[in-house]
Formats: structure tokens, sequence, C-alpha cells
DNA sequence: AATAAAATAGGAATTATTACTATTTTCTCT
DNA sequence: AGAGAAAATAGTAATAATTCCTATTTTATT
């Protein structure tokens, strides 16, 4: 049990995320880093970012589009990506109960076992709806 | 509007996908229709996945693991990935009643518009669950 | 303050994918 | 069937995202 040792990118990285609705890609989070800490490494970026994701400290988004994004807000809650524009969004919804009729259902005449699902919404954002209209 | 000239690589690519139902990826593609033509080269395989897809001959599936697959199958359908080995299956199930219950409950007070979900359900497979027992 | 372990910076390496270009194949017209 | 134009290919170079490597620096412990 390897021990954890505090430091100040790591936790520049989460106060960053943590502080973001806008769910940033690793280039975002360096971009933005960068500026307190000009040497830190895109590398240490990656490190941490999945340190955060493995120890329950942020999400992961894999996007459609084949994007990556990451998310500071753990709680489970579902996506929604501008087929326009890319933006990630939080949908702001419990759709728990759905989701546990669907695993359900898919449960049915299948052999493996249903941990669990991600639904990923798409759509327009309002941002893209409003500019079009 | 270009006109589509056939292409035997093309047509061994698409024989191939409507064959499988492992969901190949795109190398894994690569190495079967190399088989019958030694020469194909990868650029040739993605592009003509890339066709497809556009055509709407293909459905391009890209995993919660960052890895991307090719299902030939493209009537909508709901995929499983297995968290022990990775595989890619189809579930056999209609979620579309559910489907169109979240996609209503996600429009709610969300000013842009929800035009679908894609759902994505993970566990462990029929295969690794019987090997694990 | 001294030491050991962990983390970092910087750069090299890897992987998946796209782009480029000369050559080959397909289609159309005769 | 043969010629010519357009499309597709093979082969390779280029790009992008991510991981790996290593010498140095930082953090925690005594």
């Amino acid at each position: 049990m390897a021990q954890i040792k505090h430091s100040r990118q790591r936790e520049a990285i989460r106060i960053f995320l943590m502080s973001r609705k806008d769910h940033p890609t690793a280039e975002a989070v360096y971009a933005h880093v960068k500026e307190e800490y000009p040497n830190i490494s895109l590398g240490t970026v990656y490190r941490n970012l999945t340190f955060l994701v493995d120890n329950g400290e942020a999400i992961k988004v894999p996007c459609d589009d084949g994007s990556v994004h990451f998310d500071g807000n753990v709680e489970p809650h579902p996506h929604f990506q501008c087929r326009r524009c890319g933006a990630i969004i939080d949908l702001d919804f419990d759709g728990t109960k759905c989701e546990n009729a669907l695993n359900k259902a898919a449960a049915t005449d299948f052999e493996g076992i249903i941990e669990g699902n991600v639904t990923f919404f798409y759509g327009i954002c309002p941002e893209c709806r409003r500019e079009n209209s």
C-alpha cells in the first residue's frame, strides 16, 4: 500500500476541476494549471487526472465523438453533448428509476452480469439553439 | 455529388463486418481483410469504415475504455462491454420505451434540444462469468 | 537535518488515426 | 474492346492523444 504524498500540482488540478462545470479535457486542464505552475508537464496532468479518477474524486467522460473530458462532480448524473459545438453539459435530473428498469430489462435472457450503464444524451445545446433561431 | 465507384476492398470490409457479431476494431478488420488482400493498407480500412458509417451501413461504437469498435448491424440496439475481457456484445432487448422516457425526463428544464441518447451497459460477460465461478 | 519514498519535468516512445501522392482500378462513352 | 476521366488504393509520412522513462525535486518521517 504505497503512501500518497501531497503535491501542489495535483491539488491545483483537483481545485480547477471542482470549480468547473464545463468538463475540461486534459489539454484544457494543462493550459489552466500552467498559469500557476508554468513548468508543469502534460504527463503530470494525465497522471493526476488518472489518480483522481481512480480515487473517486473525478469522472472520466469519454464522448461519442472520440474526445475525452473530465468532471469534478462525482455524483452519478447523465451527460449531454451538443452535436454542433461539442460542449458537454450536466443534465440535472434523476434518471435512476429509468436506468434501473433498463438494467433489469437488459439482464433478461443475458447470461452475463449487468452491473450498470452509462447514458449519454446528444442534441443541440441551449446556446446553439438560441444562435440558430 | 461525387460518384461512388465499386471497390473490392470496400466490399470485403462490408461483408466481413456484416458476418461478425463481435464488433471488430479497425485493426481487426485490417487483419482479416489482409488475408484476402495482402496489400491492403490500414488507410483503406479506415477510409472505408468511415464511408460505411457515413452511409448508414455500419455503426461506430466508441467504448468507455477508449477503444473504438464497428458494428455491421445498423438497427438501433444497446451494447454491452465486459469489464474483464473488454468484449462488446449486442444486447437483444428493446429499450425503446425506457429510452423515450429518459429523453423526455432529460428534456425537462433543459433549454436545448434532446435528440436522443446512447446507452452503454457494462458488467461481466457470460464467458468470463463461467470462467470465474 | 538526514533519509527514503513519492512526485515531477522534460522528453522519448507508443498507439490510433488522418493526410498525402503516385499508381491502379473502375466506370462511361465510343 | 479501348481510351480517358474520376475515384480508390497502397504505401508512407504526419498528427494527436496518451503513456513511459529517468534524472531531479519535493514531501513526509525520524
